[in-house]
DNA sequence: CCGTATCCTAGTCGATACTG
DNA sequence: CAGTATCGACTAGGATACGG
């Protein structure tokens, strides 16, 4: 996966060919992150422009948490989805 | 705060009460955790009836990266509410 | 007491078209 | 290229009423 992580810094195409989210939904979300202090927003004026977004600090370390977030699901995915079928199964009556 | 993680098991209505939020979300939400494994439903057939809740073994697990976002939120709030003031500031154009 | 069923509103989000 | 504007489908979730 290419993300901002990884690759540090990335333009608005690049971040919407790689997250499978409409147009209007990456301009609100990088946003709201850039108004939350999370992303850095970098505009440059040429032509055509060019506008290069990265994660602050604060939004590097929210990158902790919510790794660890979805270390949890990668490592709990087959029970929950065992837990369902049991589930689903018990409630066919 | 009364939660399941502190007082073990609860009622319905306990959790009701001390949760801001409708029976209907909290019945949903309740059967969505238990599907899902991590949370435990025993009925007991009594007049008036009696339903306690409480975590299982991967619920108490879940906490944990939950609790870690619960905490980076709380130590960084007052950095996000910055941010957004210096954000909306310089908006106002 | 512990839910389920129904209705209704407000918000989310994609698709599409348009602008500097 | 990097957005904004508009519309329409869908969903989340509260309020209310009812049932075992």
């Amino acid at each position: 996966m290419i993300s901002l992580a990884e690759y540090g810094t990335l333009r608005f195409n690049e971040l919407k060919r790689n997250l499978g989210i409409s147009q209007r939904m990456l301009s609100l979300t990088l946003k709201e992150l850039e108004r939350d202090g999370l992303v850095n927003r970098t505009y440059h004026p040429t032509i055509p422009p060019k506008v290069e977004y990265n994660l602050t600090k604060m939004g590097q370390s929210f990158r902790e948490p919510v790794s660890a977030l979805g270390y949890w699901a990668l490592e709990n995915l087959s029970r929950i989805d065992a837990a369902r079928e049991t589930y689903d199964e018990a409630s066919v009556n």
